[in-house]
Formats: C-alpha cells, sequence, structure tokens
DNA sequence: AACTATTTATAAGA
DNA sequence: TTCTTATAAATAGTT
C-alpha cells in the first residue's frame, strides 16, 4: 500500500527501515486501538526496534500484568516455572530445612525435649557431653595459648630490662658516669631492675588471677 | 476501508463483532508478522476477545518471557516483583538463616570452634552443660514414666489374674467344677498366677536391662 | 514531517 | 465461516 509494492523481507537500508518501523508501528498501535473499542477485546501490544526502543499499546480496560496472567492461565505455559515455581519449591525446602535446624538447635539447648524418647534423649546427651569435652578442651587450649602468649610477652619485657640494665652497668664502668652517679644509685637502679621484673611478674599472675575472677563471675551469671 | 467507513466504537451485535474481532484479529497479525520482519523488531502481541478467546502472536526470533523480561527492565515495572523479587529476598535471607543455624549447629557440636574465643567456648561450654543437664533430667524422667508405666502395667495383669483367681475360686466351690477340676489343678492355676507375676516381673526387669545393654552399646558407639 | 499514488485492509453482502 | 468487492485506510516513495 504505497506508491509501489514492497516485498516482505528486512529493510537493508536502516533509514529506510527506522521510517517504515515508525510508521508500521503507529498502523498497529491504531489497529490495536480499534479493535479493543469495536470489539470490546482486550490486547496487550509490546514492539521492540532492532535499536532495542520498546512501544507498547495495552487496552484501557486492562493491565499488562492481569493480560499476562491470564495468558498463561490458558495457555498453561510454565513461562515461569523455571524462575518461579523452582523458587517456590526451593524456599518451601528452605523453609523446612530452617525449621528442622532449628529443632535441632532447640533440642541441644534443652527445650522441646517432650516427644523425644528415652533412647533419643541418650544419645543427645551422650553426642552432648561429647561435644562440650571437645570445647572444654578447646577452651583450655586457648588459655594455654593465651598464658604462652602474655608469658611470651613478659619474656620479652624482661629481657628489654635486663639489655636495660647491661647498658646501664656498661655506663657505670664510665669514669664519666661514675663521677656524677654513685653506689647508692647504682642499687637503686638494680632494685628498680627487680622490682620492674616483680611487677611484671605480679601483673601476669594479677592478670591471671583477674581472668579466673571474671571467669567465676561468667560462671554465676 | 470497507463498503462504508464505520465509527470506532463497541459492535453492538455480537456476530458481527465477533466477525469484526476476526477479520482484524488477522489483519494486525499480519502486520505484526509484517513488522517483524521488515524491520528486525521482536514483537509480542496478546489478544484477548470479550468471549475470553486468546490469540497471540510473538516474533519467531523471541519468546513472549523474553520480551516481558524486557519490558520490565525498560519500563521498570514491578510487574512481578512482588510476587518474584521479594521471594527472591526471602530465599536469600532463609539462606543466610540456614547457614547460621548450621554453623551454631556445629559449634555446638564441637565442630568449627577454631575462631571462637575464650570467653565465648566458656560461654558455650556452659551454655551446653546446662543444656545437658535438662536433657540427663528429662531422660531420667523418661525413665521413671516408662518404668511407671510397666509398674502399671504390671499391677493391672496382676489384678487381672486376681480377679480370675477370684473367679476360679468362686466357680470351684461350684459343684460341677468341683468335680471335674482338682486341687492340683487349682494349685497350679494358682502356680500359674504366681509364675505369671513373676514372669511379667522379669520381662519388666528383663527390659531394663535390655535398655540398659543398649545404653552401654550406644555409650560405646 | 507532509504528500500522494498505490497497495492493503476490510465492511457489507452473498 | 469464507468469498467477493467496493471502498476506506495504510503506507512506500518522494519532497
Amino acid at each position: 500500500m504505497g506508491r509501489g509494492k514492497i516485498e516482505i523481507k528486512k529493510i537493508e537500508n536502516p533509514t529506510n527501515r527506522q521510517v517504515t518501523y515508525s510508521k508500521r508501528r503507529n498502523g498497529i498501535f491504531k489497529k490495536a486501538q480499534e479493535l479493543t473499542v469495536l470489539c470490546d477485546a482486550k490486547v496487550s501490544l509490546i514492539m521492540i526496534s532492532n535499536t532495542g526502543k520498546i512501544h507498547e499499546y495495552i487496552s484501557p480496560t486492562t493491565t499488562t500484568k492481569k493480560i499476562y496472567d491470564q495468558y498463561q492461565k490458558v495457555m498453561k505455559t510454565d513461562l515461569w516455572k523455571s524462575h518461579y515455581e523452582k523458587m517456590l519449591d526451593t524456599l518451601k525446602r528452605h523453609k523446612e530445612v530452617n525449621n528442622k535446624l532449628r529443632r535441632e538447635i532447640k533440642q541441644r539447648m534443652g527445650e522441646d525435649l517432650n516427644h523425644l524418647s528415652y533412647q533419643e534423649l541418650r544419645s543427645l546427651e551422650q553426642n552432648m557431653e561429647a561435644s562440650v569435652a571437645i570445647i572444654r578442651e578447646r577452651k583450655y587450649h586457648k588459655l594455654k595459648t593465651q598464658t604462652d602468649t602474655y608469658t611470651r610477652k613478659v619474656n620479652g619485657v624482661e629481657q628489654k630490662i635486663e639489655n636495660l640494665m647491661l647498658g646501664f652497668e656498661a655506663k657505670c664502668g664510665d669514669p664519666h658516669y661514675a663521677l656524677v652517679e654513685n653506689e647508692g644509685d647504682y642499687e637503686s637502679a638494680a632494685a628498680f631492675a627487680n622490682g620492674a621484673s616483680n611487677l611484671y611478674a605480679f601483673r601476669l599472675h594479677s592478670s591471671h588471677h583477674g581472668e579466673g575472677y571474671m571467669m567465676c563471675t561468667s560462671l554465676e551469671s
């Protein structure tokens, strides 16, 4: 319908194609509108040009989703099944697993035990005893590791003090220092060194004692 | 375009409307095909007549789902969000919760403890000790209940036997029975009664012993 | 985007 | 429904 008849095949000239697309798009759009009105029909029309632009017509009495829902229902097409119902299944399974896990945790926390048999309770108790043992062991391991770390730190400090002392002694051997500093000072320095060592030792114990105390309070809380 | 011009408004004559629908439907269908070929476009066209019949055209290079996915993307319409993406979120959250629960259970089973601090280990240990205590108590309760149940059953049986005995004795008073059954039979009946009582008692112990045995094996396994 | 010669769609009738 | 055909509408090529 035009100055000349055209063959129905892809228009190679892009400009020409674009123009034709625009004209015919409007043509179809108008036809869809007319069909809607004349025949009381519902039409969903989505057109995507080869440049990716989308144009749509939807009958004013409905919505795209409604048309689509109806389409699926009638066609019995699993259009979304792969994405939707499969996910629904997955979700359901996850919920079930979730509840199972919850129940298990609850039982392991001493709740929800009423419908467990004696055997099941025994088994659970034993299992948990074993687990507690592992945790306890791990706890002691942690404690030991911490202690070792502290010990290493303290040793490091003691070493530093020793080095300091050696340096101090060396300096005492220096005539200049010997003139200014007297024996009493040296003694006090030594006392300081020992005191510091003791102080750190005390801190170490104090620290442990402190932790022990905390443990007790935690135990009671 | 026809023998006469028509006004674009609903055709009231149903037959006429149906005919027009059929004709124009084919017209739009053809136009959609032509647009697809001529302009390398993608078209999704769904028509629903006022009688509910669905006809669709979809460009052969695509699928209805693809068109709608693209439509949604471009339109940023929540066509499915309420059903689909919300579910996606829910699924994600479920997965997270799931993993959390798994981790907790693992820890309560003595696994995966490496990244727990001493404090956390202590807390877990205490929590589990408490839980085990509850489970143990429950176990004993179950045991006691079972014992009571057995005892009640045994008592019931003993009562029945007693009743039987009474009936038997009463019948012994009956001359007819007295003639047929002798004292020896009576004795044997009494022995049976006692034996049965013992038997049940034995079964009770046996049952407990059996359970106890199973407990030991469970303990060792 | 407008024009217009032609093709195409279709309303009415059979 | 389908065919026919007169006529309305759409549009290809042009400006």
